[in-house]
DNA sequence: CTCTTGCTAGAACGCTTGTTCTAGTGCTAT
DNA sequence: ATAGCACTAGAACAAGCGTTCTAGCAAGAG
């Protein structure tokens, strides 16, 4: 027993092609067959390694998951200000973006579009999305602004916004004109009435 | 010949549960059964208006993309500034949401995410997104603002981040605090540097 | 060496889907 | 009344899907 031989390589590789695989061509278009085939692996040992392709897509979405977090974390941990760590969500979709692409937009947006409501990946998706906007919103409370849910409810919708102008226009383009946005936001003109 | 009978009345009743069906249960997983079902309509009726399930996933498109035009177009002719022209397209998605609703976003949107890249659906999908812009670019410049794409741009992520965090929150709170960024945006403070 | 274990290759299944086809029905216009 | 046409009901087919199963291979542990 013990760790033997190098368990779960062939977990890994399925893994990275279902990422692939179902960011860019979509979840319900993209078979088994072909997670298998990108990930050389036999099919009998995806079955091995998840029990339906429902939980593949969970393991894709909690995956996703993480890494967003991880990126995000690591860009807040970067600042000094709290007015910058609440604009590091930002910076962190500029950097993910550079290095990983954002073409298809928000994976779990994606999902939320595809899954059948009753599908286990759409409370992954949504546990996402509120992870985003708790976080947002302790940020803005630790930076001392008044109603933080308010004003994290709106970066949120610029984020958004930011995801999905990603997979209309095929580029990062808008991501500085957001931030100005989020920046005015913060700097209270846009908070008082009309 | 001329116009006989009720011409039409099937493809009608096609057409709006395609775009129920389509819209909420999504594309891909509506089959044409589901359909035809809804419509209470024979399948070969079905397939006497539509040459197949791609012409009919089109014409829900183009559908829906002629709706959002009629209810912005309208919205802005009720608007007597160009400032509040521009800002029209917020408060036309306001009405378009109480009246029929858009807890699953933007139906174009969820287009790209659902269908291959070389499906007729996608173009028209980059059409209306494309309109949108155009149009928008075009209030602003009638406004007398300077760089009117620039401004269009980020008016537009404000308008796809409302959609998208409908469909995420599930419901339309958003719409306030976004056009609130909006007018800030045209008010210049966000277009100076940082 | 031998046994276990994770892997491979591929056939086979049951189910769903898009599409076509065949008959039969009822309204409309002439 | 009658011919034409849009409609209905449903069977039938091919293709693709997720899933299971069988058989064989290779490498580390005893």
């Amino acid at each position: 027993m013990m760790a033997s031989r190098k368990r779960g390589a062939a977990r890994d590789r399925i893994l990275a092609a279902a990422d692939e695989l179902f960011y860019y061509d979509g979840i319900a278009a993209t078979g088994i067959d072909a997670v298998v085939d990108r990930a050389n692996v036999a099919l009998g040992s995806m079955y091995n390694h998840f029990e339906s392709k429902d939980a593949l897509v969970v393991a894709y979405l909690q995956r996703r998951d993480q890494q967003w977090r991880a990126t995000w974390e690591s860009t807040i941990a970067d600042c000094v200000t709290p007015y910058e760590r609440i604009l590091a969500i930002y910076d962190a979709l500029e950097r993910w973006v550079s290095e990983r692409g954002a073409e298809q937009g928000c994976a779990h947006v994606a999902a939320l579009v595809q899954l059948p409501p009753n599908h286990p990946g759409v409370s992954v998706a949504y546990r996402h999305k509120a992870y985003i906007r708790d976080r947002l919103t302790e940020l803005v409370r630790d930076g001392g602004y008044s109603r933080p849910g308010e004003i994290a409810g709106d970066l949120t919708v610029l984020y958004e916004g930011l995801l999905a102008n990603m997979l209309v226009t095929q580029q990062p383009s808008a991501v500085a004109g957001a931030r100005r946005m989020a920046a005015a936001r913060l700097a209270g003109r846009a908070a008082s009435a009309v």
